[in-house]
DNA sequence: TTGTGTTTTATTGCCTCC
DNA sequence: GGAGGCAATAAAACACAA
């Protein structure tokens, strides 16, 4: 049966070779690129031969579609950019996007533009040390935008407000960490910028994220202008009237589900109780589990040999991180593929990461969650698929709650008792590359196999744009180049039916779009 | 069903760096 | 000079409205 395949693949290869015309990746084939071009937007040489192996495609087709997904990359932004850049001369207030923070991923800006985010820096304040590759950094900025896109259901005027504070929030820095310069004071005034968690991180923003930082006051007071009377401060966001909840309603469940949301986005928390459990006993690729994913993801990938990246080489250079990556990687595919709602997920989660999780990553670890439900249940009736929907959204709604009331506790501890992890940006990343990177013609597959009918949504990624160098991420990756390979969640589409798809251009900046009347007025 | 627009893939040429 | 990357371009595949 395998042989059967690989000789199929061995064809398909040849046949596609020589025939010039050009073939669609399959739905694990883009999943796997994407899912490695957030890790790493340049791969080297080696990493490219490995793919190409095991995609069974063409190192040529790898480097071409790296290259072409970088590119599409920057389209998007500079669309975005332009877009705002417009938007931010009329307003005069947000100009951070459009003037010159915001760089590419390309050539237009290697060769010196990265100004503001100087590598050396970066690494010399601990951000490499804290394991924020310079990439990461920047797509878990463009993340934030693609999730804050995701949602056609959500009230957009709050969209609006979120996904700004999300572009402006300094790099390498969790939302949740500035969450104190985001909400206003009680007083209305805006608190200092500096958070518990950059000291606790260990480093002070400074070049880039300093500059960031001190937009930031002038943004946001920009947008509580904007906003104006629709904005509440502790109540529903932006003209959004909830349903009280009663007290106490969900304060067991709460605390477990924001671990088990938590644990969900962030397998690889080193916290982690699954990872603790596993920490010993892994000793292959975090690979093997990601590519075994893939496998039963798609057809194409059943006579694939992902075994051939567990090599003696490869597992060396493996990291003692990775390795418990890989396992909590493992234990929370294990888990999902046995579970049918995401309720079940992690319940068992206590102590000081759930605290961690609660109010830093819980709407990451939802949302990551629900992806990697998704993920397997994607083959399930319907039925079942509809009540992750639903449950899911629950506990999304539970984490906001969650989060709102434990968010301060929360960032006393989180970076004291848990390093910030490089998979857990990734966890962010990931989220929105898949939501990004899934075309309609994956979701169309995935329906045939769920049957189930999906639009997607083409997620417009942010144009918060590169800030890295990435040649040097790139060089950083040759040096050790499986070092950063990170075991990601099986990257499904949304749960949600989505909606029609949008092209880049299209998608409007929330900023730019909801403020265009108001902002020159309320700035003036 | 068809036409149109968008997205994705492939190719080629040029540029920069080592 | 070679390798790697970007930009431009073409064309196939796809989505969607009429």
């Amino acid at each position: 049966m395998e042989e059967t395949t690989e000789m199929q693949s061995e064809e398909n290869k040849l046949s596609m070779e020589k025939n010039k015309k050009r073939r669609l990746k399959t739905p694990a084939q883009l999943t796997a690129l994407e899912s490695f071009y957030n890790d790493h937007k340049y791969p080297t040489e080696e990493m490219k031969s490995e793919l190409a192996e095991e995609l069974e495609l063409t190192e040529k087709q790898i480097s071409g579609w790296f290259c072409h997904r970088r590119l599409k990359d920057k389209k998007l932004l500079n669309d975005e950019v332009g877009a705002n850049g417009r938007q931010d001369r009329s307003s005069g207030v947000i100009q951070d996007r459009g003037s010159g923070l915001v760089q590419d991923s390309c050539g237009s800006t290697k060769h010196g533009d990265y100004r503001y985010l100087d590598p050396k820096e970066v690494e010399s304040h601990g951000l490499y040390n804290h394991e924020f590759s310079a990439a990461d950094m920047t797509y878990a900025q463009r993340s934030h935008h693609y999730s804050e896109n995701d949602s056609a259901t959500d009230n957009t005027s709050s969209q609006s407000c979120s996904s700004l504070q999300d572009r402006l929030l300094p790099q390498g820095q969790d939302q949740y960490d500035m969450e104190p310069s985001i909400h206003l004071m009680p007083n209305g005034s805006l608190p200092p910028l500096n958070p518990k968690g950059a000291n606790n991180m260990g480093y002070k923003p400074s070049g880039y994220l300093k500059v960031k930082g001190e937009i930031e006051h002038a943004a946001i007071t920009a947008v509580k202008k904007q906003l104006g009377n629709h904005f509440q401060e502790d109540g529903p966001l932006l003209s959004v009237e909830f349903d009280t909840i009663p007290p106490g309603a969900f304060e067991g469940q709460i605390a477990d589900l924001a671990n088990e949301g938590y644990y969900a986005a962030n397998p690889a928390l080193p916290n982690s109780p699954e990872v603790s459990a596993v920490k010993k006993q892994s000793s292959s690729s975090r690979y093997d589990s990601y590519f075994t994913k893939l496998r039963s993801q798609d057809s194409h990938m059943v006579g694939g040999d992902f075994g051939s990246l567990h090599g003696p080489d490869f597992q060396d250079k493996k990291s003692h991180k990775q390795i418990n990556q890989r396992a909590s990687f493992n234990s929370f595919t294990n888990h999902l593929l046995h579970k049918n709602s995401s309720l079940d997920l992690y319940v068992d989660s206590t102590g000081e990461a759930s605290a961690y999780n609660g109010g830093k990553n819980h709407r990451v670890g939802t949302k990551h969650g629900f992806e990697g439900m998704r993920s397997d249940t994607a083959s399930y009736p319907s039925d079942h698929y509809e009540e992750n929907a639903v449950a899911v959204k629950q506990i999304d709604s539970l984490l906001h709650l969650y989060n709102n009331i434990n968010l301060k506790n929360v960032q006393k501890n989180e970076y004291v008792k848990s390093k910030p992890s490089n998979s857990i940006h990734k966890s962010q990343i990931y989220l929105n590359a898949e939501e990004k990177g899934l075309t309609k013609r994956m979701a169309k597959e995935e329906n045939f196999n769920g049957e189930r009918k999906l639009k997607k949504q083409y997620h417009d990624p942010d144009g918060i744009g590169v800030l890295s160098n990435e040649k040097m991420v790139a060089k950083r990756a040759k040096v050790d180049p499986f070092e950063s390979y990170d075991v990601k969640q099986t990257p499904v589409s949304d749960l949600e039916p989505r909606k029609v798809q949008r092209s880049a251009a299209e998608m409007p900046s929330r900023f730019s779009e909801d403020e265009t009347a108001e902002t020159s007025s309320s700035v003036d």
